[in-house]
DNA sequence: GTCTATAAACAGATAGAC
DNA sequence: GTCTATCTGTTTATAGAC
């Protein structure tokens, strides 16, 4: 909520270190120090090591909310044609912003992890204000171009197979590099990446019914 | 490589509490006491908990490889018809082994925390024994499927898209479950996910260039 | 091989100066 | 708000009894 420089500076080391290592394995000195602040900082700020955990899930909600703002509203279905022109425009987003986009990778890290720990205390949080959002939006889109109702398991089962491919390719990066011969996410990476999801895109939704 | 039965409960535990909280998260106490032995065992038998490391690595490499050995071998180039078949097959396979067997989790977990790491001590190791071997099989069943090359670009990453998939379900188990309105994952998930994942393996081989 | 006891380094939290 | 200093508990590693 507040913007004191501080206060971000923190943020950010502190999903870094999240996402490298885990919550556990960060060390709030670590922390402080590469935000260029003392410890103390920390309780003062957040209250200790867990309030900062919290501040951190509800930044990349936040963060994650307004590069997808301009999603389409949910009222208005379109038409197939045009579901598929947003799905794929919105496959392109989603690539560009976990391969390209610097800190993305620690962002996407320090989420997966809190969304795989079974009870972790941010887990509600993250998946009210960022998972289920933007899953049930990509759901109706699937459904408007498909004709499936947007509820139906096999749509919500697409859109998570959808979003775990591009998941897979930020948080595996290392190997997926390593095994296509990459030095690391550039350009002209994101662009091969970008094409397999968008040719799967159109696959999966195929002519109907998927 | 030694089949004593305190190494056997260490690296079982290991696996779990690694992959669980990650590696600097998990204490060798507690992973000795769930193991029923006492922390300077790990210190005896694999040197420290570094060494616990890599001999966990290794377990997870040995008990894919046993899972996935009566994989075709890659001399023989079997037909598209027959090399799709192979790969519905496997897929079933990857998704009961991830989905319904008992352990798995932690072991996928472990595993994709090491791949994600960039400086894991044990990434070169998995990489080598468990991943680049098996990738490069799927790619050349992918190939033959297809009549794309085996190793062209848009099949390693083809391959990477729906391995990628299986890993997500697994990984992202809680808000998968919850988005989905499932308990846990039993026989019934395992199918509704198996269904879904073999019709997006047959919409992207589709009728040819894939 | 497995244990107890302990060492040396590290963690997060906090009291209080400024 | 930010710092230093310190408290308390926990970490891994290890020495040595059995």
């Amino acid at each position: 909520m507040d913007a004191h420089p501080t206060r971000i500076s923190l943020i950010q080391a502190a999903i870094r270190q999240f996402g490298r290592g885990g919550f556990e394995a960060a060390s709030t000195r670590t922390i402080a120090a590469q935000a260029g602040t003392n410890i103390s900082s920390i309780a003062y700020h957040f209250g200790g090591k867990d309030g900062l955990r919290i501040a951190c899930a509800d930044a990349v909600a936040e963060r994650v909310a307004q590069v997808a703002r301009p999603l389409p509203g949910l009222q208005d279905r379109p038409d197939p044609r045009h579901a598929r022109l947003l799905l794929r425009r919105l496959v392109r987003r989603i690539v560009t912003f976990m391969i390209v986009s610097p800190g993305a990778s620690d962002a996407v890290a320090f989420v997966l992890r809190e969304l795989a720990e079974p009870d972790s205390p941010v887990l509600d949080r993250l998946y009210a204000t960022l998972i289920e959002p933007r899953h049930r939006a990509l759901c109706a889109l699937w459904s408007a171009a498909t004709g499936a109702p947007a509820e139906a398991e096999e749509v919500k089962l697409a859109v998570f197979s959808l979003v775990g491919q591009a998941v897979y390719f930020r948080v595996a990066a290392p190997i997926v590099q390593r095994r296509m011969g990459w030095r690391h996410y550039g350009r002209a990476e994101a662009r091969a990446i970008t094409r397999r999801m968008l040719a799967n895109l159109d696959r999966m939704i195929g002519d109907g019914d998927g």
